[in-house]
RNA sequence: GCGGGCGUGGCGGAAUUGGCAGACGCGCCAGACUUAGGAUCUGGUGGGUAACCGUGCAGGUUCAAGUCCUGUCGCCCGCACCA
């Protein structure tokens, strides 16, 4: 006979009893998965969720990053979908017009991939695993207003994505140019840098190559200043991420400097910090892929040299190219430049450890003050002159450097110079550069332009032909959008596989009528989420991206939450987005986030949920098991939102456990019509009840409003439902407070477990449904105490507690505690030399053993 | 290498402004109800017999330090030959 075990029909002799048991408490039982659908079924039905612009009300608008639909939901949607709901349903509690919109990132290689591998069309794999995941996320029970859900890869979206593409196209802010770009082979196709993770694809991590192909940029690096000028007005933002967006912008600023080639009439320009360290310069170093490199070795005797070593530095993947453990390896390639300061005679190199598109692609090297160019210049032999020496060695000679002297000091051998602190310097010779017409003061940016072009189908089409008279032509507003076509051919690797669609190749010239070829590429996938939560603020409108009124009274974005992982790439782009739309007159607001939360993630095992490592826990089992009420409880309750967050099977049940017990507790209170009490005939007890009942209301308001602390929201409800389970136990008890407690005690609970707290609500006699409740605002006076607890320490260590009358001031505490028996106990046969008052709170004695 | 963050019971975490370290939950222990417990309820639970000791480690400031300062170790994240 099986005993001990899951089932109901495990228990065969007993389980008679026990079902009789169960039927005649079925109303009593807390039934989470019933509970759930009713609501669930009854928001759908009712809209309840749905909003409109309300000039009448304050706007508030939360919104999670939408998902890419991979099929199922996972734990970290889960947890960025409660965080993200909690706050949506405050806010409509504290009367917000709510908008909390979802839609789907559905563009993108998955689909493509699983294509080629299963034969599905993209689009049918799409759309079941939206349908999915919708259903997933509906039982949830988020509070979404579905009716503006919004798929990228539909028609009706990403004819405006398209339309978007022209916009920049017309204001010269995307163009297409041939450049060396990244190149997943795995992907088969280009990557932005952002992509680019250590010279791997972010996606799939495979090494990327350098390709020379001729690609769409759009022009970010325009708005490189203003994306950084604009951090400043994120207070709202975490340091972090803004602080991660400032170092990819990577501004630096400094001085182009011209140097004269030997024998010739051409100047080569460096990019520099150190202008301070111009008489120091004893060799020029250019990037492999240089242009100028070709032509000044052509004819020499060092062409062939080059062109091989040339040859190594293209071989080298992006990852060893990049290393800063790499090597630093050139080649002179028999010319030399003329120092525009000191007339120096100065070789001219070609090495690995100068990045063509940085700066000019060319650098000074001054071996006596870069760590680098010593390190290069021991290497080879080349000489290391001292220029800035150091105030307590003022002779410091290049012999003695074991390594570059980079510290601040005083120029030497710098002509007139001399003498002058080099911070000084910088400014003084960038200016008699710039005089002299030797050179300007510039400004660089570590940001390159946005790569956009994908050599893949699942996008959304670039709208431009090339027309063999006209040229490149984009596609008229009005004939938009560009459908993808159905008649493709899904192969593993090469080319656009837009290119083996007749169909769509076979295109007319907007402008002459006559044959014109289709671009074959499709656009990075982050085009199509940096404008999404525009269209949300009116996804149905077939007319206009966006309807400028209904987007201004919408926007910004009140609250965005989301994963840490988008801190560039989505969140930077999208900032650009908005800033164009914002210089087209579009709308109004210039940032798209005004606050952004960026959560942690969810681990099993100390680890990332994966499939691989099979620690993978899926909602929906957990939902089916305990309700989504306890899934989100958990997640949300287990750590602060930021934080990564360690499942644990165990905790799960202890939140279930909360919640069955809140449901037993409330349900006592069903049949309690008792609503008014005389607040001034409560006894100290139930004054007790009433301050934990109003201080809980402050502490949950405060934890959810101001910190995002929704662990320590839920602890506080935690210890009110203990308060109000023992105060309830009790003869003596007031059960108008009781039900007051009750009552507070759903309502505070309703944003993270919505449904459990629906039903409570009604089947506590309430008519109007919890989420058209008012959020709750505590009484001051029930906050009051006539008496608080006083801390007693001895040289700053605790010794004893004291009840004393809340709010003497220092000298009446001092007094008050001088006529305690503690002090006299504390303070027999010690000397004592101060007191140390803090009102309400505490008493320091500070004593002295008596001599 | 540079920049940022974090180190608190067996575990997740709390301590919001320098003022009782360990809220709340998990786990564990004991008890109640029970043929039974995996349900539910009650009590206990940092270490130490105690004085006391305890927030990675070593100093410092202060009447008072998890919190501030200096140094150091460890972990995590971002950037990384950016001239």
């Amino acid at each position: 006979m099986i005993l001990y075990c899951c089932e109901d029909k495990a228990f065969p002799v007993f389980g008679g009893k026990q079902k009789i048991g169960r039927r005649t408490d079925m109303e009593k039982k807390y039934e989470a998965q019933a509970i759930e659908g009713k609501w669930q079924k009854k928001w759908e039905e009712e809209k309840t969720f749905q909003v409109t612009e309300d000039p009448e009300k304050e706007k508030f608008y939360s919104l999670e990053m939408f998902p890419y639909p991979s099929g199922n939901l996972h734990m970290g949607h889960v947890r960025n979908y409660s965080i993200g709901d909690v706050v949506a349903r405050f806010k409509r509690m504290q009367g917000y017009n709510v908008l909390h919109p979802m839609g789907w990132d559905s563009f993108g290689l998955p689909a493509e991939n699983a294509a080629i591998k299963n034969k599905v069309h993209p689009v049918e794999w799409t759309l079941s695993n939206m349908d999915n995941m919708r259903r997933q996320l509906k039982s949830l029970g988020i509070s979404y207003d579905w009716d503006r859900e919004v798929a990228t890869c539909l028609p009706d979206y990403y004819k405006f994505t398209q339309w978007s593409f022209l916009q920049l196209y017309k204001n010269g802010l995307a163009y297409k140019k041939k450049a060396a770009v990244n190149w997943c082979p795995s992907c088969a196709t280009v990557l932005a840098n952002e992509q680019v993770v250590d010279g791997e694809c972010e996606r799939c991590h495979t090494a990327v190559e350098k390709k020379n192909l001729s690609q769409w940029f759009f022009k970010i690096t325009d708005y490189a200043q203003r994306l950084l000028d604009d951090l400043a007005e994120l207070p709202g933002w975490p340091q972090k991420v803004k602080t991660m967006q400032e170092n990819w912008i990577g501004r630096s600023t400094g001085v182009e400097i011209d140097f004269k080639v030997e024998n010739s009439d051409q100047t080569i320009s460096v990019f520099t910090t150190r202008p301070d360290t111009v008489h120091g310069v004893t060799f020029m170093v250019f990037a492999p892929e240089h242009p100028l490199v070709e032509e000044l070795v052509a004819g020499t005797e060092y062409e062939g040299a080059v062109k091989v070593f040339q040859k190594k530095m293209q071989h080298l993947s992006a990852v060893d190219r990049t290393s800063a453990d790499l090597e630093k390896e050139g080649i002179f390639i028999g010319k030399y430049v003329i120092n525009p300061l000191n007339g120096d005679r100065i070789q001219l190199w070609i090495t690995n450890y100068v990045i063509m598109d940085y700066g000019t692609g060319a650098v000074m090297g001054v071996p006596g003050h870069d760590q680098r160019d010593f390190d290069f210049a021991k290497k080879y032999g080349i000489d290391i002159k001292v220029v800035i020496t150091p105030p307590e060695n003022p002779q410091l000679k290049a012999e003695e450097l074991a390594e570059a002297y980079v510290e601040e000091g005083n120029l030497v051998a710098s002509g007139r110079f001399d003498g002058l602190n080099n911070k000084k310097a910088i400014e003084a010779i960038a200016d008699d550069l710039s005089e002299r017409g030797l050179g300007r003061r510039v400004v660089n940016y570590r940001l390159r332009d946005w790569l956009i072009s994908r050599q893949r189908y699942w996008g959304a089409p670039i709208p431009i032909v090339y027309c063999e008279k006209c040229g490149t032509v984009p596609i008229p507003e009005d004939q938009l959008p560009v459908l993808l076509p159905t008649d493709v051919e899904f192969k593993p690797g090469g080319a656009s596989p837009l290119k083996t669609s007749k169909s769509f190749m076979d295109a007319t010239c907007p402008i002459c009528g006559h044959h014109a070829t289709r671009e074959v590429d499709t656009m990075d996938t982050f085009v199509c989420s940096s404008w999404y939560y525009l269209r949300y603020t009116d996804p149905k409108n077939e007319a206009e991206a966006f309807q400028r009124e209904k987007c201004d009274y919408w926007m910004n974005v009140d609250q965005y939450i989301g994963g840490v992982e988008h801190a560039i790439l989505h969140l930077m782009y999208s900032r650009f987005f908005m800033k164009v739309f914002y210089d087209l007159g579009f709308c109004k607001a210039k940032e798209p986030f005004r606050n952004l939360l960026t959560q942690g993630m969810v681990l099993k095992d100390g680890t990332k949920m994966s499939k691989s490592l099979g620690n993978v826990v899926s909602p929906e089992a957990i939902i089916e098991k305990y309700g989504a009420d306890t899934a989100r409880l958990f997640i949300l309750f287990a750590s602060p939102p930021e934080k990564d967050l360690e499942w644990n099977d165990a905790a799960v049940e202890g939140c279930y456990r909360f919640l069955n017990r809140v449901w037993r507790l409330v349900l006592a209170q069903a049949e309690n019509k008792d609503t008014a009490y005389d607040i001034a005939a409560l006894s100290k007890e139930d004054k007790d009840v009433r301050r934990k009942i109003h201080a809980t209301i402050k502490k949950v308001t405060d934890d959810i409003s101001e910190r995002f602390n929704f662990n320590t929201a839920i602890s506080a409800i935690m210890e009110l439902n203990n308060t109000l389970a023992a105060y309830g136990e009790k003869e003596h008890k007031n059960s108008a407070l009781l039900k007051e407690g009750f009552d507070a005690l759903t309502v505070l609970l309703s944003p993270f477990a919505p449904h459990i707290t629906e039903e409570l609500w009604q089947r506590t006699g309430h008519t109007t449904a919890i989420i058209d409740t008012p959020w709750l605002t505590y009484a001051e006076d029930a906050l009051a105490v006539d008496e608080v607890e006083i801390v007693v320490q001895v040289n700053g260590r605790l010794k004893g507690k004291l009840m004393a009358p809340c709010g003497l001031d220092k000298g009446g505490l001092e007094d008050f505690v001088k006529s305690s028996e503690i002090f006299a106990a504390q303070t027999k046969g010690v000397e004592v030399k101060k007191i140390v008052c803090v009102p309400d709170k505490l008493v320091n004695i500070v004593v002295t053993p008596k001599d």
